[in-house]
DNA sequence: ATGGTTGCAAACAATTTGCACCAAA
DNA sequence: TTTGGTGCAAATTGTTTGCAACCAT
């Protein structure tokens, strides 16, 4: 079965292997782009109930199975967790295309040690929000 | 009257300047750090309705006269922009610092450059999250 | 077996809208 | 005066919760 890979993670995360789970990772795998909760309760319906799906969006999230991005779209959207990556929002259309890779780990430290108040960083969010070409033309 | 600056910003945004608008921004200039909407309204209660409340922030942060930032403390927060920076959030109080300024032109320019889809980035959002000293002991 | 998980439905909370009235320029 | 702004109240939409039934381990 294709979900084995998808159970595999689960168990590694100490979750059990639930249908709702494992058709919630799915589709954020199928979708490749963050996706917002009524945009994957659609996706979802008549799979997993909008309770349950909110419940293990927290779930995995906490796991660090997916990721919660903030692409000012209004509301919270979520991915699955691949890489360390960004993103490029088209603020006309919505597009979003990720960006490669994370070089800011020495931006990170310098922001550390130039705080005042706090004792580390665990994490950052990075956005980049501009035109893409469609929208542009 | 203090507000004379406040209503020279509006106007030089073409917005007219209105009471709620005044005390929206007055609001945000003294939190002196992002505000959540319902913060907001509670601070402006008896002064602002809620709905006006809503209007003006789309208003004004159309018009770059504050601007809306993503703390994951879930819900918009809005703060007055002055300058360029970013934002050292604690994850277990919710404590908010400035980071002074942003140095990733470059970064942002490197990203543009390798870029499939973008004809341009004109801003972008970027947010550490770590542990504050009084949350860390 | 049993403790975590789910669905359902109802409660909450945030945000938006229509409309009549009011005020800044 | 005129156009945009405001309050009010109701409607939407997003998110959370209590509880009984269910299933992965």
């Amino acid at each position: 079965m294709t979900s084995s890979r998808i159970t595999a993670a689960l168990n590694g995360a100490s979750l059990r292997a639930t249908p709702a789970r494992i058709a919630l990772i799915a589709a954020l795998e199928r979708a490749a782009k963050p996706l917002a909760v009524p945009e994957l309760a659609e996706r979802l319906r008549g799979t997993v109930n909008q309770a349950t799906l909110y419940r293990a969006l927290q779930q995995l999230s906490d796991a660090g199975l997916i990721r919660r991005v903030n692409l000012e779209h209004d509301h919270a959207h979520y991915e699955r967790v691949t890489d360390d990556h960004h993103h490029l929002v088209c603020t006309t259309c919505g597009r979003v295309e990720d960006v490669a890779q994370c070089t800011i780990d020495r931006l990170t430290s310098r922001t550390l040690r130039a705080s005042e108040h706090f004792a580390s960083i665990e994490r950052h969010a990075l956005e980049f929000f501009g035109t893409c070409n469609a929208c542009a033309r």
